[in-house]
DNA sequence: TATATAAGTGAGTGTTCACTCACTATAGCC
DNA sequence: GGCTATAGTGAGTGAACACTCACTTATATA
């Protein structure tokens, strides 16, 4: 028997989907025959909701820039000190990864970003946004003595960003064989107090 | 005219090819037929000299293998602290990563890696190969006093090379938009400094 | 110089994929 | 209960791709 619902409610199960999909067996390689599997649907119905196929990762980057900006939002009000809030940032970022798998490899693939200007652009935008929320945190913190008085701030986010992404590579790569929050939180450790020994200079 | 050359030749050329075209389409979208083009041979010349697609990619991981030890070994003899042995290797790594920009989107390719057992082995073991090398030089600088007395040394590796995957990728994606190496260097004295104010503690 | 061997080719094949189209069934409204 | 708008379908289509095959041509050496 056919079942029959609307649109809106299909576009969130298609973006949801597609999601899931994307850690499964990476995003180059979801069909949209897998998609309408996975939603229940027929291929060419998946058409229906999507006249290209490049409209459904639009809509998945849609989707995650909104739930950066809630996440962010919610999390702004928190913690008071902004090593503490920098901490809680990084923590609040590889939860999400862990509970969204796929982020890691859209974020990452070049296929997305080749194959589309639109998807290109949709993607460095959330870096961009990410990396303007690091930037404020490590700016304020500078200013408040916390940080290095000389530090570069676009720089330190930036590292702050590679570690993240370096980090969700190889848990990735990996099949996910280690906790990817505790390792982060750990590396962070590392960037935070440097690796070199403190009685020098 | 039919230009005909020997075997281990044409085997050099396809792997040179590959190599070339990862960094300009990315690794998923090398197609044999774009292969065959760059070395000047018709599509079906390819399966002459690689029974199969995942060959070449195979032979391709060998000859980065081989690339790598030959660095390495050469490099050893050169710097005299391990501090300055870890900026020497991350140097040439970068270096590496610069005139042969394919590697980075091979290494990171979720395509090659669930494709085939064999390729995903490879690019493991190319990945520990890099550990074990970092890691080397991190316990020396511990004992040495160069580094942290409790530093967590294989934690710290993984350190070092999610920062120089991260900014790899940064790299790729932006259409490397910037000096690799130099930004590298940066990044690599942040990681060993700390971002933190040196006042406290 | 004849011959064997190995490098090369054009023209396929089967598969996978995004996308189309003519048609059908259903929900919501009058 | 009938009508309309729209979600859904099965059966395509053409393009891209890895890989095959029967056949050709160049080279090394007996």
């Amino acid at each position: 028997m056919r079942i029959r619902k609307n649109a809106a409610d299909r576009r969130d199960e298609v973006i949801d989907a597609t999601l899931r999909l994307a850690s499964d067996v990476g995003p180059e390689r979801i069909t949209t025959d897998a998609i309408a599997k996975a939603v229940g649907l027929s291929q060419a119905a998946v058409f229906r909701h999507f006249p290209h196929k490049e409209d459904i990762w639009a809509a998945v980057l849609d989707w995650l820039r909104a739930r950066f900006a809630e996440r962010w939002a919610g999390m702004a009000a928190g913690e008071t000190s902004p090593e503490r809030r920098l901490r809680a940032i990084v923590r609040g970022q590889l939860e999400f990864i862990r509970a969204n798998p796929g982020l890691p490899m859209i974020l990452m693939s070049r296929e997305l970003h080749t194959r589309s200007e639109l998807l290109r652009a949709g993607i460095a935008g959330l870096m961009e946004m990410f990396h303007r929320h690091l930037a404020g945190v490590l700016e304020e913190g500078k200013r408040n003595g916390e940080f290095a008085a000389d530090l570069d701030v676009p720089r330190a986010a930036n590292v702050v960003i590679a570690l993240i992404q370096g980090l969700a590579l190889r848990w990735s790569l990996s099949g996910r064989a280690f906790d990817i929050v505790s390792e982060g939180e750990r590396a962070l450790d590392l960037a935070l107090a440097g690796m070199a020994s403190r009685s020098r200079n």
